[in-house]
RNA sequence: GGGGGCGUAGCUCAGAUGGUUAGAGCGCUUGCUUGACAUGCAAGAGGUCAUCGGUUCGACUCCGCUCGCUCCCA
């Protein structure tokens, strides 16, 4: 790419693929083990294999990418470890619709071995969709390792952690309680159920007294679950109902008796402070009955349809005996009255079915001995939450945890390592198939049919993908990982389970720093979904605007932890942004020659100040980063490129490179320009990859790709604080004068005189010549009678306007300059004559307070004596 | 019921450890083919930082109340 064919517009669609291409080629994102460096590795959230890539991938992505480039560069051994999720569920019911859509079959047409072959084949044809739209956008993903949650090594990894908890006795196997979901079909975990308020009914129905002596009233908003009422409980200490604790009432339609029994589960402020028990539908009603030895009946099955046990309501659908039921109470009496409320309902994550609580055998880890190194883990901060806040999400959680349910009724994932005897009913749970019974011999076995939670797979994601349970270099080297990053919507699911997990089976946290964010939403503040189809196709963005546009969109000026708004007017700002970096390079590529300029010592103002400017912005970007705050690094290299760079060190620099102030000046100034440049591409590059390599290519360079160069530091140790203060002085009179200018309509073209009290260097004048536009900056040796002023502290600046002042105007614009002065002067010189402030105050902010007053001053009183001299 | 977050310019949002002439993008006004860029340049208007109180020499920033919106857990 020759220098002159930069075009004026750059397109990303001509650049990013190839970039890609050689960065994959030359192997720049592989890590190996390498014990002379310092290791820094990532798990990547594996997305579900059925997914496309979606706006929250591409954050979630982006972030990581920004933090694995940077850390690339700073010389650490990196490695991203990239994968796909087996998504039980969401993977089952995809193949299954396709099955049924193009060759209307069930699963259960084709058997379980059949349907798992279909559901492997559509893995290996559909699968690597969202891998290969990670590469689009530019992910440094270490794709050699790239793995699967159900591949060889993952399985062998569940295998071995089931077995292993099994035999420590924290799995096992029970008739409990669970959540589940009557059109997946399967149990779920607490976590995997949504808690929605819907508006529904409080139904008062009368549970008469079995001695006759009169009734109560109960209060329920599921009223078909009363068929598998097994007793009525109120608050031991509540007095209003000592007296009937122990007796019976008639459970109504049904004729059963129930006892009332005594529980501190029940809130006596609620209702009427009696509640029906339901062991059987209800996980609260389930716990009283425990305690209480109750029966458990259940009226509802896994299909949502009414029971046996429900008696003539048998067969109905929930909602079906739900009507019938209160009809039936309300013709028989029963029913005292019903109000309107609004309560919460669980409901599917995966498919948004109302959930049945049901009571079945089901497998479950035993959460409080795994919770409690979690626990420690983060208090003691091992593992520290960026924003810090999220700690505490995570703490509430897991000190609250209940035991994890397991088993899924899916055919689609890892099958439980169980075998039954059919003999002797011996339960054998093996790292190997078994053949036989090892307590009767038996040939006989039946393998348990269920399968594992997929969260259970990702919970050892960080070690299993880099080769436990084998002893492998990479975990000694690489574990724990460097930093999670992730939505805070997963905390529970995965973050808390990797942490249990990697606490127990590898005796050590599974990675120092978790980084939350937040979610991406539309451009009215909803969450983007199917169903409402306000989603944003990322790949759609980065086709007409390019990646890194899309990238630098959802990481500027971001907070940490809190959600954005996807607007396309950021997308366009962002994409204005490269076309600023992109025609910032075309100048400085035009202004320099073929080689890299030789290092010298700057001598000018403008590259004194730009180099001071240069080596703080690194500094605080790095700060940025290693604060996992990304969004104020974005806003931070935005400004500086654009508002200090472009605007005023390129505009700067043009007097010194075209050669108006001499070789050494050009020379000079060369070297900075390239040094400036080179060092902007490189600290934008973990942001916005391919712009960086492909200017930097473009750029005189060592070396073969800017992602494996090094972070700027060292290099710059260039500071002059006296150079920032006398740029920042120029730059307020330039922007004095230009302001003089336009309110009093001297045409942009028109050059004007400066003559100047006060001192001015003499590349202040040039400066000033060319960015003011003036013909002739002097020293001031006789006032001319019609000019304008612009006062800076320090300066002042006459501009001789014979033909077009406006003396009013003028007038007036000092006359609110001085208002202005005045009142900056009152705040601080009040803070000054406050002797609280003098003797308490820290002397430098006091120092700083009177300085400011002095300049104030200083101004103030040059605008009023230049008043007088005008009035 | 418990916990978290948010409320700053017309809109969308930034504002470490309290001291800034309170910032950006978009929008708006005015003027510009200034030898990188009209996906641009220059200048400008626009804010009692939700409300009330407290801590402090000093609060957009820390603490508490209230109001409004929002999320998670029960």
């Amino acid at each position: 790419m020759g220098q002159k064919q930069l075009s004026t517009v750059y397109d990303p669609s001509q650049v990013e693929d190839r970039i890609y291409d050689f960065w994959v080629e030359r192997r720049y994102f592989h890590g190996e083990v390498d014990k002379t460096k310092e290791p820094f590795s990532v798990v990547i959230p594996p997305p579900n294999v059925t997914a496309n890539l979606h706006i929250g991938h591409a954050l979630d992505n982006t972030l990581q990418d920004i933090l694995v480039r940077y850390n690339r560069m700073k010389g650490k051994q990196t490695t991203w470890i990239p994968g796909t999720d087996h998504a039980g569920i969401a993977t089952q019911i995809k193949v299954e619709h396709m099955l049924l859509e193009t060759e209307n079959l069930t699963k259960h047409d084709l058997g379980r071995e059949e349907f798992l072959k279909r559901v492997w084949a559509w893995k290996e044809k559909y699968g690597g969709t969202i891998i290969n739209q990670l590469k689009k956008l530019g992910a440094s993903c270490d794709w050699e390792k790239e793995r699967f949650t159900m591949d060889e090594g993952c399985s062998k990894a569940v295998r071995e952690v089931f077995v292993s908890l099994y035999e420590k006795g924290l799995i096992y196997q029970g008739d409990y309680i669970i959540n589940w979901c009557p059109r997946c079909n399967t149990a779920l975990s607490d976590v995997e159920v949504e808690h929605e308020d819907m508006q529904g009914h409080f139904w008062h129905i009368k549970y008469p007294f079995k001695d006759g002596s009169g009734y109560i009233t109960i209060a329920t908003t599921r009223p078909e679950t009363m068929l598998g009422d097994t007793a009525v409980a109120v608050h031991p200490d509540d007095e209003r109902y000592q007296d009937i604790i122990g007796k019976e009432v008639i459970l109504p339609l049904v004729g059963r008796a129930i006892p009332i029994i005594a529980d501190e589960y029940v809130d006596p402020e609620f209702g009427t402070g009696m509640v029906k028990i339901t062991p059987g539908h209800d996980p609260n009603d389930f716990e009283v009955g425990q305690r209480h030895s109750l029966e458990i009946e259940t009226v509802i099955g896994f299909d949502a349809i009414m029971t046996e046990e429900a008696g003539k309501y048998k067969g109905l659908d929930r909602y079906e005996a739900r009507e019938r039921i209160v009809k039936d109470l309300q013709e028989q009496g029963f029913l005292v009255k019903v109000e309107d409320c609004q309560h919460a309902v669980g409901t599917c994550y995966r498919c948004d079915t109302v959930i049945e609580p049901l009571v079945s055998k089901q497998w479950f880890v035993k959460m409080k001995p795994l919770a409690e190194p979690a626990i420690e883990a983060v208090k003691d901060g091992r593992i520290k939450f960026y924003p810090e806040r999220f700690s505490k999400l995570y703490l509430n959680w897991v000190e609250n945890v209940r035991d994890w349910c397991i088993s899924r009724q899916l055919w689609w994932g890892h099958r439980i390592p169980v075998w039954y005897c059919d003999e002797c009913g011996e339960v054998i749970v093996k790292r190997e198939d078994p053949t036989h019974c090892p307590k009767c011999n038996s040939a006989k076995l039946t393998r348990d049919p269920d399968v594992l939670d997929t969260w259970f797979s990702s919970a050892l994601w960080p070690f299993s993908t880099m080769g436990w349970p084998e002893k492998t270099e990479e975990l000694d080297y690489f574990y724990p990982t460097s930093v999670l990053v992730t939505g805070f919507d997963i905390i529970y699911f995965w973050v808390a389970r990797m942490v249990f997990m990697g606490m127990e089976f590898m005796g050590e946290i599974p990675f120092r720093d978790v980084c939350i964010h937040g979610l991406v939403r539309d451009e009215q503040g909803r969450k983007m979904s199917k169903s409402l189809g306000n989603g944003i196709d990322p790949l759609e963005v980065i086709k007409d605007y390019g990646a890194d546009a899309l990238r630098f969109t959802l990481v500027n000026g971001v907070a940490p932890g809190n959600d954005m708004r996807f607007h396309w007017d950021k997308v366009e700002a962002s994409r204005n942004f490269m076309n600023k970096i992109w025609n910032a390079s075309r100048f400085a590529l035009m202004n320099l020659e073929d080689e890299i300029p030789e290092e010298c010592e700057p001598k000018l103002l403008a590259n004194r100040w730009f180099l001071t400017r240069l080596k703080n912005t690194v500094e605080s970007l790095s700060k940025n980063l290693e604060n996992y705050d990304m969004g104020e690094g974005a806003k931070l290299l935005y400004d500086f490129v654009w508002g200090e760079f472009c605007d005023w060190f390129i505009e700067l620099s043009k007097p010194a490179l075209y050669g108006n102030m001499g070789e050494e000046a050009q020379k000079e100034t060369r070297y900075v320009l390239w040094l400036s440049l080179d060092t902007i591409l490189k600290i934008l590059h973990p942001y916005v990859p391919f712009i960086t390599e492909e200017i930097w290519q473009s750029l005189p360079h060592e070396g073969e790709s800017i992602m494996v160069q090094s972070w700027p530091s060292n290099k710059l140790s260039f500071e002059d604080k006296d150079a920032e203060r006398d740029m920042n002085q120029l730059v307020e009179l330039i922007t004095q004068i230009r302001n003089i200018r336009a309110e009093l309509g001297v045409s942009p073209g028109k050059e004007i005189r400066i003559l100047y009290e006060g001192n001015l260097l003499e590349e202040q004048i040039s400066y000033l010549k060319a960015l003011a536009k003036a013909s002739e900056v002097a020293p001031l040796k006789s006032k001319p009678d019609k000019a304008v002023t612009a006062v800076v502290a320090g300066i002042t600046a006459y501009m001789p306007l014979e033909d077009m002042i406006d003396f009013d105007k003028e007038i007036a614009r000092l006359k609110a300059e001085i208002q202005k002065m005045e009142k900056e002067i009152k705040i601080a010189s009040g803070k000054l004559q406050n002797q609280g402030f003098v003797t308490k105050a820290p002397a430098q902010v006091v120092e700083k307070e009177r300085e400011k007053l002095a300049d104030y001053q200083n101004k103030q009183q040059k605008l009023i004596q230049r008043l007088k001299e005008l009035q």
